[in-house]
DNA sequence: TTAAACTATGGTCAAATGACCTCTTTTCGC
DNA sequence: GCGAAAAGAGGTCATTTGACCATAGTTTAA
């Protein structure tokens, strides 16, 4: 139904075919294009989405306009604001595209009737929290220590790729700094080449 | 055995009085100092932690010696540091006292029998988690959001009691400004009255 | 294809912040 | 209770950062 997600699940390597098959047979498969919106401030989050392929942001939109990234998720990545989709009360983040994209979504009804139904896939979503909280904590720290130009480097070390898909502002409001200071930057590092 | 800690189960209203006898027994209680360290970076965390009183902060330690609070954990919370805990690795953060407090642990091998053996006990622990990685989000947001004055504010709308249990030089560095930035900002507070 | 929107860069100036220092007061541990 | 240590406030100065502006190049969408 879905053959890249089953071999990406496949490649999980915890998941007999049976399980994999059932899984992708409950997702609907969504064509995005660039700058889509996916998720509103406001809105319920009712799905679990899979990233395909292409890049999503979650942010958030301040009073005055400003946004705030908190998280990019390219391909065979999972996201969704777990706060709205958990309680299923109105979500205070926003989730869209980067790139033109394709997603895969579960209804939270089905997703969860999957995780009654197969033990091993409870197991693997926990591995997926695990990291998920992992990584906030990782975020955190870099987000608290260093001047502007460490966490940008930081950036850079952890996110090679990423530098050549996404658009400097964007970077900068990931790192919660001006794009000013991340030109700045960027700037200084070419002089001492 | 933990009369303080059994209330609180019941409280939580998940869990049955015999199931919460067996999570009770389970743990063994410390008495710690204030500035007592429970886990050292690069130790491994080998159990999970529920204060029962006083505060605990979760932080890490740079090169050049100074200290980047991750988080507190006062009464009636649960810390430790998972990704240590989850894969028994060494731990990049230290956890310690901020007040004289006492602590149940669980060791890892006895938790574990727990979660197999009690199905709603894994129901509780996964609300925990699931409150863990909003306080997370939560937290990068606000981080990422505002001046220091803003985050300031922030932190003493969303925990005003910490405010007279906490020495200002650590929620500074919980705040990731200088204690500098921060008298400076109560300064100005008090002059607007 | 062409106009409009977006992107990155740079200049300038003011404001915010941190580093380093001192001094007084408070708190802690014995 | 006492001595030592820590905490908080303030002063000064250099640096970093952001706000605002303009511009040139690029990409997008009609």
């Amino acid at each position: 139904m879905h053959p890249e997600f089953e071999t990406y699940l496949q490649a999980q390597g915890s998941l007999p075919p049976n399980v994999i098959q059932r899984i992708s047979d409950l997702a609907v498969q969504k064509t995005l294009r660039r700058n889509e919106s996916i998720l509103n401030t406001g809105e319920i989050c009712r799905h679990k989405i899979f990233v395909l392929s292409g890049m999503l942001r979650t942010f958030t939109t301040s009073a005055d306009g400003s946004e705030h990234i908190l998280l990019f998720s390219p391909e065979h990545n999972w996201t969704l604001d777990p706060a709205s989709y958990d309680q299923q009360v109105p979500s205070r983040v926003s989730i869209g595209t980067v790139e033109p994209s394709d997603v895969l979504c579960w209804h939270k009804s089905n997703f969860d009737a999957l995780l009654a139904e197969i033990p091993q896939f409870r197991g693997f979503t926990n591995k997926l929290i695990s990291r998920n909280i992992y990584l906030n904590r990782e975020r955190i720290l870099t987000t608290l220590s260093g001047t502007a130009e460490e966490k940008y480097d930081g950036f850079v070390r952890m996110f090679p790729n990423y530098l050549l898909r996404l658009p400097l502002r964007m970077i900068a409001s990931y790192l919660g700094i001006s794009l000013k200071t991340l030109t700045r930057i960027r700037h200084a590092q070419l002089q001492r080449h």
